[in-house]
DNA sequence: GCGCTAAAAGCAAATAATTTGCTTTTATGT
DNA sequence: ACATAAAAGCAAATTATTTGCTTTTAGCGC
């Protein structure tokens, strides 16, 4: 989407992204969903409609970009000394951050949009948090989970229960944590 | 959604349900998704835009209706013989009708709709067909893997890597259940 | 069966959204 | 500085959605 290419003649270009994502971001803290229309951002944004229409082509695309920085992990998972216990305060927040509101909301936006994109995105954001827990148990010398089996043993069941069902509880996510950490002890 | 109330006066409801929902699908056959329409969906139904507007509200969740509708098991697991192969077998066909191009599609019309219902009501088809082979499981006096379990271990990697990467293949898939047969065979 | 009733559907005007052709602005490379 | 091409503005045209009101219909009591 937003591709490496040196910024080309004529753009007011990160300008009006960044507006346009800021009126994003107060109008859905301000209304429900379904009264977030493109001309309202537009004029939040002090932009045309039609701007927004050529950039992002609808509504959809639109706000699933915007779910997408915001699904970007602002930081490092915290280091508690052991794999087995940063995954596990790892996935505790996880849970809670995707369970939450404004988390399923952002998650449903990023699935909704045609372009598959941003849902590849996010997959890698969690997966590289994971990547760094694993790292640091490497340094460590632990033995410790390989990371698709984590992507596939605790990230996975925490999604679909969100996406899917209601949102697993705290017990439920310590138990996928256990059963991930005994059960593949493999890199 | 279409709760259990008796038919109550006035509603020519079915028929205009049916074949609304008829003419999603052939559109949906015929056209990109972007380019199916309410007043098309409504012309090809022969009814009016605002019968469907007022029946399902928008385009997302008449989709979602429909989706749910059209992921709806129409046959058992196919019975093999033992709880394993049997779960083998439907994991399999599963991910394969799941990574398909309508499938996907599906899965995101029913995720992207507001409400809800749809998605739990996905959810369940397929724990429900999962409960078909732990019954039969258990009526031959056989040690079989947990329901739950095996939507975690199976089911959530599976939808998972479908909606946010790429589709699991069938090693993969054949990991999941062996890994799944192995881990929790407790009720 | 016959009307009564209320839910659902039709119709059409009003509103809101999206698309589009054309003009203007602006960031970059020379 | 100037030329250039990408991005943005503007406004008209198109298309989608909403809404008030009328008509049709299925179930209900008689």
């Amino acid at each position: 989407m937003a591709t490496k290419e040196s910024p080309r003649p004529g753009g007011r270009s990160a300008r009006v992204q960044a507006s346009v994502h800021k009126a994003v971001q107060t109008l859905l803290a301000t209304l429900e969903r379904t009264e977030v229309t493109v001309p309202l951002i537009a004029a939040e944004a002090g932009v045309t409609p039609s701007t927004i229409y050529r950039r992002w082509g609808d509504l959809q695309e639109l706000l699933a970009d915007v779910a997408v920085e915001r699904l970007r992990p602002d930081m490092v998972p915290v280091d508690t000394g052991s794999f087995g216990s940063d995954l596990m305060a790892w996935a505790e927040q996880y849970a809670e951050e995707m369970s939450s509101g404004p988390g399923r909301e952002m998650i449903r936006d990023v699935l909704a949009a045609q372009d598959g994109s941003g849902a590849y995105q996010c997959c890698n954001f969690t997966r590289q948090q994971i990547e760094v827990i694993a790292e640091r148990a490497e340094e460590r010398g632990e033995v410790f989970t390989d990371v698709e089996a984590v992507m596939d043993g605790v990230v996975a069941p925490i999604m679909y229960r969100i996406l899917f069902g209601g949102a697993p509880d705290a017990a439920h996510v310590e138990r996928l944590v256990t059963a991930s950490l005994a059960s593949k002890p493999a890199p």
